[in-house]
DNA sequence: ACTGGCACTCGCGTGCGAAGAGTGCCAGGG
DNA sequence: CCCTGGCACTCTTCGCACGCGAGTGCCAGT
């Protein structure tokens, strides 16, 4: 359909788009890049493009810009996966060797990809859903009331206040704790529930109502957590964005408060390697001029939980694929090391 | 020194610039207030404000615009704090009291915070300093390998892996927990230290490895948490800076990436009720165009951190004086309650 | 199928003039 | 002595016309 050489036209505009952020003629095109041609062609070539929706020009007599159709094809065909040098590597390897806990590990990573790729990055922490219960505590705090602690193996920590409708003393508690230990310690979240459901069986009639209601919060907890959090940096970059970025940076902002959205878009990334949503293809409309790449990281073979990076439709696609390529390969070492 | 007229002019300018976001003349001035004299006089005045650094014109010409020294006076001698209504006091109550853990009501608070201001919204979690040590728990997760999860009367839980020189019982771990938790348990961060220093003697020669290790990760958590952690909210409302806020969103943007920054902006403030720093009163560089209102809250009768908003030296200082003590007092009550 | 040439379209920067807002100052009045 | 009205002056802003330059589309020629 579409010849040989209009693919690199396509090309040559994408990355002197990309380098100048100007719309780029037909004359500047055959100078920069020695396609072989005259401008005239190039113009020919670029009239086809933009028949087919790949290019446009921002108003007549402009030089053309690449599309979100464009950007796909790009993307698609068009260019690969840019590796990270030998001592990106290794500086990417050192910085997220320092972590010492989980959190640090997830902000190092931000810090790290906003950096790498001069853009907005996202991380989701490690999920529950794979994870499997390391410990679970229980603490009195005053006589009708106790805390849960829930460690995950990936080293997560949860907490919450336990209301229970009884005093309940700390032998109670001890003993609860120590059965529900050797019931779901080392098991997965999802199998939980039915682990646990003849607990209170096990019980004196009038302590029943505490242990269930513990139960019931440990569950509750379980559930809760999987609705992700997330961490976001680099937002400084938005002002990367283009000399129009007065008018974009709003939504992006807002867009990117609102946890929610973040989590669908990381989450509709279906695709084992690097995911690539291009302006009108995201769902959100606020992120409609942004491309979000994303990918799954993990401590061992599965993926647990999505990171990306959020920047202009405008943007070094193969740089920023390899970056969060390879963050996403040593973040998923450094968990499973610890 | 300034008659009582002035100080009228002064604020009169000072709620015009804030409301119109324009340099504010003499005679709209006489217009909008009714201040009982002629715009000549009013210009007069106006000259001696000018004079002492109160306001400054921006070109030959324009309206008057306070000066940061415009702002301080009218914040110290001007205006009030604007209380909040009592349906305001109402929702700020129902919305943090739904909040389930610790940091859910920080959360809530950033986003209350944000959007009562409609400003950027900086909440620290709760300060150790002053906390006390609820309980220490260890959990073995390797041979050589443990896991120490500390957590305050806060509510907040930190963790830490420890690396143990050598291979260590489950049994040694839990005697080490309990006789730790004897010690420790109820009192003061700032008093551990002291209350450890002797445990390793009451241990085998060859568990003293072990047990000092886990002392001195215990001690190192203490004082790195006592860095403190903050969350930041409604960076959108960075659009609300002024038509020039492209320029000065960025390093604005940058300064909240800076936790270190924010922390020693928000320590700063000595004052037991609202304080607030006008433009250059900022030591950071990238903050000279903002104002930061902040304000201490905690649980008891003690502050034991800082809450506040960072916006435009063009702000309504009064309102948001009153939003950051309200919403600060309603977090204070919440955290006293769990 | 590519190339060179040419006419055409627009956006953008510049310069100028009119309009408007606001000031400073001065002389007069309570 | 302080306030007021009036007046001349200064600048910014806006609209407009103009010319330049970049880039395009098309066509005839090779």
């Amino acid at each position: 359909m579409l010849s040989e050489r209009r693919l690199q036209v396509l090309r040559a505009i994408v990355q002197d788009y990309v380098g100048t952020e100007e719309p780029v003629g037909s004359k500047a095109l055959t100078e920069r890049h020695n396609l072989g041609v005259s401008p005239a062609t190039v113009r020919n070539d670029m009239a086809a493009l933009e028949d087919e929706g790949f290019i446009a020009q921002p108003h007549t007599s402009a030089g053309r810009i690449p599309t979100d159709k464009g950007y796909r094809l790009f993307v698609d065909k068009l260019a690969g996966v840019k590796p990270m040098t030998a001592p990106e590597r290794r500086a990417i390897q050192n910085f997220l060797e320092g972590a010492v806990d989980l959190d640090d590990v997830v902000a190092r990573t931000v810090r790290l990809l906003a950096q790498l790729t001069r853009q907005v990055a996202v991380v989701q922490y490690p999920s529950l859903t794979r994870s499997t219960v390391r410990h679970v505590e229980l603490l009195p705090m005053a006589p009708a009331r106790a805390m849960l602690v829930l460690i995950t193996d990936t080293g997560r920590v949860e907490q919450r206040m336990v209301d229970c409708p009884a005093p309940v003393g700390e032998a109670t508690l001890a003993d609860l704790r120590a059965r529900l230990n050797s019931r779901v310690a080392g098991r997965r979240f999802t199998d939980v529930p039915s682990l646990v459901e003849d607990l209170p069986e096990g019980f004196d009639p009038e302590e029943r109502g505490t242990v269930s209601t513990v139960l019931s919060t440990l569950l509750e907890t379980l559930v809760e957590e999987n609705e992700e959090r997330l961490m976001i940096g680099g937002t400084a970059n938005l002002t990367r964005f283009g000399h129009d970025f007065p008018l974009v940076i709003r939504p992006v902002l807002e867009a990117l408060e609102e946890q929610v959205v973040l989590l669908k878009l990381l989450g509709e990334a279906k695709d084992p390697g690097v995911t690539v949503r291009i302006g009108h293809e995201n769902a959100h409309e606020g992120l409609n001029s942004t491309s979000v790449v994303s990918v799954g990281y993990g401590s061992g073979g599965e993926a647990v939980a999505k990171l990306g990076v959020v920047g202009p439709t405008r943007m070094d696609y193969p740089g920023t694929m390899g970056a969060v390529r390879a963050v996403a390969r040593y973040v998923g070492q450094i968990l499973a090391e610890s």
